[in-house]
DNA sequence: TTCAACCTTAACCTTGCGGCAAGGTCAAGC
DNA sequence: GCTTGACCTTGCCGCAAGGTTAAGGTTGAA
């Protein structure tokens, strides 16, 4: 199967797979005689698991990880579990910030009054004096 | 005063500054005979204003629309509050998703025992034949 | 034959800077 | 007068994670 194929069959887009082949996600796909990457099932089971990793948020180099436990029959869950929960741990920290920031703004907006006069709280408060 | 004041003064740093004015949030600074960029308060003023903005995770296209909101002095304060609202909309999507990937993530790590035997309905889930 | 739908590589665009190079300037200390 | 170090200048490369476009080769069907 070309390359459109395996992009269609597991999700990813073209331009994805072979910018993962460049990263080192896969490896190099064999080519047809003009040229052609061909992908067989086994490789189409690859593409699927990064794709399945990358919209549960893991980077690249987690995901490099990942595929590396995967392949390895003699890993312990245990070293999957502490990735994922790492993993979780930074989501948590990147939840809270942007929590942070929104209960900032919320507060501000709260006190404008947002009608056609020009004194804003808002502006206020970022022009504000230190 | 000089960039590197300026930097330390307004919590920017003097990357920043240039690449700030580069990008036309500041206006070309004004240069002493040695060619070095100079600062008054009024510049202060506005650099201190960015670099709140962007504490609240404003792009700068947004900072930009925020500066001339605030430079005109008969804006109406709905405007502000608009562009304030789009904004926490933008990080109530931005939260909505990652607590999506985390909370499917805990169910995963959930079931996984974690210890030494070799089989994960982490790596299970991801391999999932669709 | 010609057209569309594939495929190829390469290179540039994004966001928001950090880092580094290579060099000019300035003040202090010897 | 010399050096040292801190500051300043421009400019280019790099990051993630691709999207987009260019310029061209291949294949199959009408």
């Amino acid at each position: 199967m070309n390359i459109g194929q395996a992009a269609a069959q597991s999700g990813l887009s073209r331009k994805m797979i072979r910018y993962y082949e460049n990263y080192g996600l896969l490896p190099a796909a064999l080519r047809s005689d003009n040229g052609y990457r061909h992908y067989n099932d086994n490789d189409l089971r690859r593409l699927r698991f990064i794709h399945r990793a990358r919209e549960l948020g893991f980077s690249l180099e987690e995901v490099a990880r990942l595929l590396a436990l995967w392949q390895d029959k003699d890993r312990a869950s245990a070293e999957v579990k502490k990735l994922a929960q790492a993993h979780i741990g930074e989501l948590e920290r990147r939840i809270a910030e942007l929590q942070q920031l929104k209960s900032s703004l919320q507060e501000l907006t709260r006190c404008c009054h947002g009608d056609e006069r020009p004194d804003c709280p808002i502006l206020d408060a970022l022009a504000e004096t230190p």
